[in-house]
DNA sequence: TCTGGGGTCCTAGGACCC
DNA sequence: TCTGGGGTCCTAGGACCC
């Protein structure tokens, strides 16, 4: 029998803030996008007010200041420090663990014997991340991934399961049978809003619905992803646990502006800083790409500004992850992609065609002395740069970030986890 | 005034091959 | 009059996830 569990914190980025600041407690807490712009997290209490998920935040400021909300701009440092203690926790429960995205694990329990049952299990994964952490997780267990999903929906929504547990033993059950009857199909794992509208108008409006739906209909008419789906609300186990991640085929970096850029120098400093976080992060992964793509574009929000969007695929003649390439490639490129007389809102880098450092294929024109030179050198760079801070050593091109495309960020919290300086200080009174 | 960022996978269709 | 069969590769677009 396989086994999987699906570990979810709750209000992920809004725990986290409020676990260095005690003012924050009770309060009403949200946490928005890059730039300030959208909600992308809601403590409970936020939750309760019916701050919806994705609100832009300038529409709802004042009636949700009103109400009480602190809004804080995100802090992925201290974020992503937080996920990884998280998971170092649940290593120490699972023989296997698939880090899903910054606040969810699959634990595969498959064939291993659990010593007690899931409930007992997985409460003690919730004290300990408790009582180490101070963050609060939901456990679901199912016999297939997106039973173990489904199973930790329920678990946080109260459906099924107590105290945060909830587990799915058997996928015929007729306690199965019943919950699945009460959850819409759109909160199925696998399910977007679309393949729900559609799935709707034949019928389907119930997570049973599509687990009875005829595995080579959905084939058919919607994909082999959502046959896979129906598969495994069966309790067919068709999605694997994958511990390793792979290394990302494409890597980019995208920003909208802190304010409308109009000048190609401000553009051209935004796409080099962009270029260089994308190269530094091809780098980290030992990889180099052969494609770089470029674009800019306005606002899709405004009527009364002209749209525009351009964009430019500028191949690096042969893999590379040299800096002084992308950076320079990419602020060649700005030039092909600007036209004057528009308000840009937001620009970005995309890095592709990925393979390892070690299997780039080389030429008969690749000077190898020189390759092997700007491999020391970029080793070097990163190593300088991981001491002494992002942009210690940077390219020429790559400018203090300031100007009108630097992005908001109007109340960010320390990075109390990952900066010395910034550690939080506790005082007797 | 102010609306995020970063990914993956699959499919259909066109171009091309013998 | 009558016009095959089988395949690969690439790209764009659509869908999903957090």
């Amino acid at each position: 029998m396989r086994l999987f569990a699906l570990v979810d914190c709750n209000n992920f980025y809004a725990s986290c803030e409020k676990l260095f600041d005690p003012r924050l407690a009770g309060v009403p807490v949200v946490v928005l996008s890059n730039n300030d712009g959208c909600v992308v997290a809601r403590s409970a209490e936020a939750k309760e007010l019916g701050i919806a998920m994705g609100a832009p935040w300038f529409k709802i400021r004042a009636e949700a200041e009103r109400a009480g909300v602190r809004a804080l701009s995100s802090n992925y440092a201290l974020y992503a420090d937080l996920s990884n203690r998280v998971v170092e926790i649940l290593r120490g429960f699972a023989p296997g663990i698939e880090v899903y995205s910054i606040d969810e694990s699959f634990l595969d329990f498959s064939g291993f014997d659990l010593l007690t049952d899931p409930e007992t299990f997985g409460a003690a994964v919730r004290r300990r991340v408790a009582e180490w952490l101070g963050l609060a997780v939901c456990v679901g267990f199912g016999p297939t991934k997106t039973l173990a999903k489904l199973a930790n929906f329920c678990a946080k929504k109260g459906l099924a399961g107590t105290d945060g547990v909830c587990v799915i033993r058997r996928p015929d059950s007729p306690e199965l049978d019943e919950l699945l009857g009460r959850i819409p199909v759109e909160e199925v794992w696998g399910v977007g809003r679309r393949i729900a509208h559609r799935l709707t108008q034949k019928g389907i409006r119930s997570a049973r619905d599509l687990r009875n739906a005829d595995p080579a209909m959905i084939r058919s008419r919607f994909s082999v992803v959502l046959e896979r789906t129906v598969r495994e609300l069966a309790g067919t186990s068709c999605l694997a646990l994958e511990e390793v991640l792979p290394d990302k085929r494409q890597i980019a970096v995208t920003r909208s502006f802190g304010s409308r850029v109009h000048k190609i120098g401000d553009l051209t400093d935004a796409i080099a800083h962009h270029a260089s976080r994308a190269a530094g992060k091809l780098r980290a992964q030992n990889s180099v790409a052969a494609l770089i793509t470029v674009f800019a574009r306005t606002s899709p929000f405004s009527d009364k500004d002209p749209w525009y969007s351009g964009s430019l695929a500028l191949p690096l003649g042969e893999h590379s992850s040299d800096e002084r390439r992308i950076v320079g490639l990419a602020a060649r490129g700005v030039r092909g992609i600007y036209r004057p007389g528009f308000a840009y809102a937001k620009a970005g880098v995309v890095l592709s065609e990925i393979v390892p450092a070690d299997k780039a294929p080389g030429d008969l024109f690749t000077d190898d002395e020189a390759r092997e030179r700007a491999v020391r050198l970029m080793s070097a760079m990163d190593a300088i740069n991981a001491r002494f801070g992002r942009g210690a050593l940077r390219s020429a091109a790559v400018r203090a970030a300031s100007g009108p495309w630097v992005m908001n960020q109007g109340s960010l919290s320390p990075a109390y986890t990952t900066s010395w300086e910034e550690l939080p200080i506790a005082r007797a009174l």
